[in-house]
RNA sequence: GCGCCCGUAGCUCAGCCGGAUAGAGCAGCGGACUUCUAAUCCGCAGGUCGGAGGUUCGAAUCCUCCCGGGCGUGCCA
C-alpha cells in the first residue's frame, strides 16, 4: 500500500474500556437531535396523526442565541388548529418532558421553542463519546444491504480527470455506510467487454512493438490503444468535415435570412436567431476539433503513411470487436491475456487513491447472461421489437429503451438489466447505488422503471448522480487528442505541489526542520491525494466540477490540508506536553465547559454522527466536509486561539482542555477517514 | 419541439421537502509570529439570491411566466 499509510502508525487509539461512565449504565451511542426529536414526536402526537412531517421542524439552531436547538412546530400547528402559535409553543413546552436534557425551553418570536442542552448533561455526554470507539455515532438499528455501483472506468484506456468524482465520492459513501453499520458490496462495474477492444486487438495484430510489449505490457497496449484510436478518429473526422462545413453553409444561409426578421424587434424570431448562432457556433467548434484530429496525423509522415495503409481501420475495429462477442477464439485468447495487465493498471490507481472494491464484475461477467435477459422480458411481455430492434416502451418517456439492435448485438441498458438481476439474486440488497454522472439520468429513470416491471419492486434503486467535469472554459472536459489529462499525472502533480509546501513550511519552522526527506516523501503524498479527493467531495455533488488545478489541489481555507494541518497542530500539542491521550482516561479527567469557546466546540464535537445521519439522507458527502471545516475553523480556531491548554490556568482545566483537543482530533480522523482521507501526525 | 439540471459577493461555491440578520473559500484591505505548528489566527469591505408575479405570519428555498446557460432526447456508453 501507499507511503501514506504508514505514517499514521503511531495515532491515537480508542480506548473505550478504559473509561469508566459515571451516571449512567447504558451503552452510550447517541444521536443528541435524534433524541430531541423523539421527546418532541410524543408531544406532537397530542396535536396531530402523524408527527412525522413537523418532526424535521425540529432542527440544529443557526445562531448560538437562540439555543442549541430550535423546534419551529408552533407555527404550522397555529395554522392547522387556528390558535395563536405562541399558545400552541408554551403549551408544548409544558407538556415536553426534556428537562433532564435541557434549560427550560424558551419560546421566541412568532412561537420558535429555542432549546438549550443542559451544561451538566452536555459534560456527561461528551464524556460518554469520549469513552465511545464510534465517538457517539451509534450502529444503525436495522442494517440494510447496499450495493454501491461506482467508478466503473474502461479498462485499456487510460484513466482520466472524469473518473475522479464517481471513484471518490462512492468510496465516501460506502465507507460511511459501513461504518454506520450497514453491510454495503462496492462493485467497480468496468468496461471490459467494448470497442476498445477491438482497437487492442486491431492494434495488437498490426502495430505491435514486440520488445516493448515484453517489457511492459500496459504500456505498449495503452500505446496501441491510442494509435488506433487516433487512426480511426483521423478517418472519421476526414469524413465528417465536409459534412460539416455543409451544415455550417446551411446554417450560415438560415442566418443571414432570419436577420432581417430580428431586426424587426420580433422576439421569437431574435430567440431563434440566437439558437442558430449557438448552433453554428457548436458546429464550428466541432469542425474547427476535427481539422486539429486531422492536421496532427498529416503534420507526421510516419502516421500519415499508417492512416493511408489503414483506411478502413473504424470498420476494422468493429469487426474485431464483434469477433470477440460472437466467441472467437483468437480474439478472446487475445483478450484473456490482455485483460490482466488492463486490471493491473487501473488497481494501481486504486492503491495509489486507498479505494478497495468488495467485486469487480464488469460487463464481459455478463456479456451470456445477455441473451437470456432479452429473452425474459420478450416473453413477458415487456419488450418488443420495433424497426428490427428489440424495445421496452415506458409510458411519460421520450424514447424506448432498447435492450437490442437490429444488428442483434446488446446495448449497455441490456448489461445493466443483466446486472439487477444478478445483483437481486446473488445479495438480495436493500438498495442499490449508481454513482454515476448526471449526463445518464434518463438511462437510469428508464432502467428503474424496466426493473420495477421486471418485478424487482423491493429495492432502493438510486441515481446517485453529480455534475459533469468541466474544462477550464466552462466546456464538458473533454481529452484533447494527444494531450490527454491521465488520472495518473494528475495524481502525480498534486503530490509534487503538496512535496513543495511540505518542504517550505518545515524549513520555515522556527526551530529549524523537523522532517526527515523520507517523511516529507510520505507526507505529500496524503497531502495531494487528500487534497484531490476534499475538492471533490465539497462540492455539491449535482454541481458541475470545473478541472482546475488550483482548485483541486488547493491547499488552504476549506481543504483537506486545512484540516489535516488542524489535526496535526492538536496532536503536537500532546507531543509538546509530553502527554499520552490514554493517561488523561486512565486517570479520570474530567470535562469543565466554562468559556463559550470550550462548550460551542463540546457541541459540535456531539454533532457528529448527525452530519454522518444528515450525509446519508441525501448520499450527499458535501454535508461531511462542512462540518468537519465547521469543527476546525468555527469551534477549534476560536479554543485553540484563546484557550491555552498546556498553559491552562490549572491542573483540572488543563486536562479538561486536553481531552477536547483529543477528541477533535479522533472526530477529524475519523471523519476524513470516512472520505477516504487520511492524516499525519506532523506536517 | 419535449424532458432534466443550473443562475446566490469580483471569482469558485454552500445553503433549497419555507424559518429569526443569506454563509464559506479565493482574491482585496488592515492587523497578529521571542507565544500549544503563520499551511494559522483576528478584523474590514463586498449581495435588487437572474427578472416579474403568486402562495403566507414568514420565500434564496414552493408555484406560474419570462430571460440566460448546461445536459439529454430510437439502435454510443
Amino acid at each position: 500500500m501507499c507511503r501514506g499509510q504508514r505514517c499514521q502508525t503511531s495515532v491515537a487509539r480508542p480506548w473505550s474500556n478504559v473509561l469508566t461512565i459515571q451516571g449512567t449504565n447504558k451503552p452510550f451511542t447517541m444521536n443528541l437531535l435524534a433524541e430531541i426529536r423523539s421527546r418532541f414526536a410524543d408531544v406532537l402526537a397530542q396535536y396531530v396523526e402523524d408527527p412525522s412531517g413537523l418532526i424535521d421542524l425540529v432542527r440544529r439552531s443557526q445562531d448560538a442565541k437562540f439555543g442549541d436547538y430550535q423546534a419551529n412546530v408552533a407555527m404550522p400547528l397555529g395554522k392547522r388548529l387556528s390558535r395563536p402559535p405562541r399558545d400552541i409553543a408554551a403549551e408544548i413546552v409544558e407538556k415536553l418532558e426534556i428537562d433532564d436534557l435541557c434549560e427550560q425551553p424558551e419560546v421566541a418570536g412568532p412561537g420558535f421553542i429555542n432549546l438549550r442542552i443542559r451544561d451538566a448533561r452536555l459534560v456527561d455526554l461528551l464524556t460518554d463519546t469520549a469513552g465511545d470507539q464510534r465517538l457517539g455515532v451509534p450502529r444503525v438499528e436495522a442494517p440494510r444491504t447496499y450495493v454501491v455501483d461506482y467508478s466503473a472506468p474502461n479498462v485499456a484506456k487510460p484513466m482520466h480527470v472524469g473518473h475522479i468524482r464517481s471513484t471518490v465520492i462512492g468510496d465516501a459513501l460506502v465507507r460511511t455506510l459501513r461504518f454506520l453499520g450497514h453491510q454495503v458490496i462496492g462493485d467497480n462495474h468496468i468496461g471490459d467487454w467494448g470497442t476498445q477492444f477491438g482497437m487492442i486487438i486491431y492494434g495488437y495484430r498490426h502495430f505491435l512493438d514486440e520488445e516493448a510489449y515484453a517489457k511492459s505490457p500496459v504500456r505498449e497496449l495503452a500505446r496501441l490503444y491510442r494509435l488506433v484510436n487516433q487512426l480511426v478518429e483521423y478517418h472519421a473526422c476526414r469524413e465528417k468535415i465536409p459534412e460539416l462545413k455543409q451544415q455550417i453553409a446551411q446554417l450560415q444561409g438560415e442566418l443571414e435570412q432570419s436577420g432581417a426578421e430580428a431586426a424587426s424587434g420580433d422576439k421569437k424570431a431574435k430567440k431563434a436567431r440566437r439558437r442558430l448562432e449557438s448552433r453554428l457556433q457548436e458546429l464550428r467548434d466541432q469542425l474547427r476539433e476535427a481539422e486539429q484530429k486531422v492536421a496532427a496525423v498529416d503534420a507526421d509522415p510516419m502516421l500519415a503513411e499508417l492512416a493511408r495503409q489503414h483506411a478502413d481501420v473504424g470498420e476494422a475495429v468493429l469487426r474485431e470487436t464483434a469477433r470477440l462477442h460472437a466467441g472467437d477464439e483468437e480474439n478472446l485468447k487475445l483478450w484473456r491475456q490482455f485483460m490482466p495487465a488492463c486490471l493491473r493498471e487501473i488497481e494501481r490507481v486504486y492503491e495509489r487513491l486507498g479505494v478497495k472494491f468488495d467485486v469487480t464484475l464488469g460487463e464481459s461477467f455478463y456479456h451470456d447472461q445477455l441473451p437470456d435477459v432479452v429473452a425474459d422480458l420478450k416473453a413477458r411481455g415487456l419488450a418488443v421489437e420495433s424497426d428490427g430492434a428489440v424495445c421496452i416502451f415506458l409510458e411519460n418517456s421520450p424514447a424506448p429503451m432498447i435492450i437490442q439492435k437490429k444488428d442483434g448485438a446488446y446495448l449497455y441498458a441490456t448489461t445493466d438489466l443483466a446486472t439487477i438481476r444478478y445483483r437481486m439474486k446473488t445479495w438480495s440488497p436493500d438498495a442499490i447505488l449508481y454513482v454515476v454522472d448526471h449526463r445518464q439520468s434518463l438511462h437510469f429513470e428508464q432502467l428503474f422503471a424496466v426493473a420495477r416491471k421486471w418485478g424487482y419492486t423491493d429495492v432502493e434503486l438510486t441515481h446517485v448522480s453529480f455534475g459533469t467535469v468541466l474544462g477550464e472554459d466552462g466546456r464538458p472536459f473533454k481529452t484533447r487528442s494527444g494531450d490527454t489529462v491521465g488520472l495518473e499525472g494528475l495524481l502525480d502533480e498534486a503530490v509534487r505541489r503538496a512535496r513543495r509546501v511540505v518542504a517550505a513550511n518545515d524549513d520555515a519552522k522556527p526551530g529549524g526542520p523537523e522532517l526527515s526527506e523520507a517523511e516529507r516523501d510520505q507526507i505529500a503524498e496524503v497531502v495531494g491525494i487528500g487534497a484531490l479527493k476534499y475538492a471533490d467531495l465539497m462540492h455539491n455533488r449535482t454541481s458541475d466540477y470545473v478541472f482546475s488545478y488550483e482548485k483541486m489541489l488547493n491547499d488552504r481555507g476549506d481543504s483537506a490540508t486545512y484540516l489535516q494541518y488542524a489535526y496535526a497542530r492538536v496532536r503536537s500539542i500532546f507531543a509538546r506536553g509530553n502527554v499520552r491521550p490514554e493517561a488523561l482516561y486512565e486517570a479520570g479527567a474530567s470535562l469543565l465547559l466554562e468559556t463559550p469557546e470550550e462548550r460551542g466546540l463540546a457541541m459540535q464535537l456531539l454533532r457528529f454522527a448527525e452530519a454522518l445521519e444528515q450525509m446519508l439522507a441525501d448520499y450527499r458527502p458535501n454535508v461531511l466536509t462542512a462540518y468537519l471545516f465547521e469543527l476546525a475553523d468555527r469551534y477549534f480556531s476560536p479554543f485553540y486561539d484563546r484557550c491555552p491548554v498546556l498553559k491552562a490556568e490549572n491542573p483540572r482545566l488543563r486536562d479538561s482542555r486536553l481531552l477536547l483537543c483529543d477528541l477533535t482530533a479522533r472526530v477529524l480522523k475519523q471523519g476524513l477517514a470516512l472520505l477516504g482521507i487520511q492524516v499525519v501526525e506532523k506536517m
